[in-house]
DNA sequence: CGGGCATTCAATAGATTTATTGAATAGATA
DNA sequence: TATCTATTCAATAAATCTATTGAATGCCCG
């Protein structure tokens, strides 16, 4: 027979288990790194995570149930957003955990930002320095919607995929920072690979806008 | 056929994920909690939760996998640990969010604390107040070890394990008011209620310590 | 060296999770 | 009202996780 405190664990254990189920899949652990990023529709998810739309709609009900995210409809469309700052904090923390514990995590990252020999990042603390100073270009390489949502102060938007074909809008005499979402987000090392390439003086700053944001340091976003 | 991009973020996430999986079960959730509190045999843990000493072995063994704990064997015994603090901060952070997000919870933590009567509980600001005017013993009854190194302003300590043989030092005249950790701990429920079945008048504040200490309310140590 | 004890391993059946498929639903638009 | 489209549901097979059992291992101590 069971005591009542037993039972009581039980039920305490059992549910809280039930939020990091829902976090203990590939798939959604991308979703929810993803959503941090703002509300994205289900055919967005779908294409950014290369999962089949009905698979990803099955994903989004264990992550919905888990109360983790919430939906809101605008049009035709339904928006997934994650339901509160501490689900990212929950994420962050477990991918620290990770990062910290899980060699082959720290080895994947490593032998991914080496492929292009990008020279080291600039960190927060300079590239803050580089903001209020004004001597650099801070270049901003996500989507153009997520620049709008809220991006670093001063900063100008470029998405990686129109850097090439706009890269004259840039000086070659500055030097550039690049950064986008941050830690797994690589899109960074593709854009200072560019730049480099076409003769710009272009650093990266890893960290990412979370990070940035995080952190307290100045940010603006555009309506 | 997949790109260089898609194949880093699978191997990321897949590996990301494994230590949430890990974490996601409700099993290893108390063990994780338990062995917060310090090293423990394998035989100890499966008497604590209540498990056959090989399924707590089977658990062990996941969690020493996943890099979350860690063995260090003394004499016939095997002694399980955690591997760091950031595994016990990334628990916090898992049980803060589903206590947040998920109503079962905190119905069962609710009904659970409505099992033993011991009426309604102080509130931070209330206990305050006793706490300046002294007209209240504040009675901490987490171990001896948890109370020195922080306790509520004031406050004295009789372990809950103690409390039954050393209930005299109390004065059945001023009215308790007993603390615990907070949350999941439910030390302060016994204690009220063994307190009240002899005649004390004892209530419970069961935001608890951690609470207490974020609010910046006034701690003290002993050294 | 050998008995005894704490812990792990291996095998297995039952439960849960996952990806895929194609059909169903619910809002928007006309 | 009918149609269109984004999303969800339902069914299923494959994969993974879990608890249980009993046997195996490895370490201490006499």
């Amino acid at each position: 027979m069971k005591t009542a405190a037993r039972k009581f664990k039980d039920t305490i254990y059992q549910e809280l288990s039930k939020t990091a189920k829902a976090l203990g899949n590939p798939h959604r652990m991308e979703i929810i790194d993803l959503l941090a990023q703002g509300p994205f529709t289900v055919e967005t998810i779908a294409r950014y995570t290369g999962m089949t739309i009905a698979n990803t709609s099955q994903h989004l009900q264990v992550l919905k149930n888990a109360q983790l995210v919430a939906i809101n409809r605008k049009g035709n469309h339904i928006y997934y957003q994650l339901t509160g700052e501490n689900v990212y904090a929950t994420w962050t923390s477990l991918r620290e955990l990770g990062m910290a514990h899980n060699a082959e995590v720290k080895k994947a990252i490593d032998d991914y930002r080496k492929g292009y020999h990008n020279g080291t990042a600039v960190t927060a603390a300079e590239l803050l320095e580089k903001v209020h100073a004004g001597n650099a270009i801070v270049l901003d390489v996500r989507p153009e919607d997520e620049y709008h949502r809220g991006h670093i102060h001063n900063a100008i938007s470029i998405p990686l995929d129109q850097l090439e074909k706009r890269i004259r809008e840039l000086s070659k005499k500055q030097e550039i920072v690049a950064y986008c979402r941050g830690s797994l987000c690589m899109l960074v090392e593709e854009a200072v690979a560019l730049l480099t390439q076409h003769g710009y003086k272009a650093r990266k700053f890893d960290d990412g806008y979370m990070d940035w944001a995080l952190k307290g340091y100045p940010t603006a976003m555009t309506i």
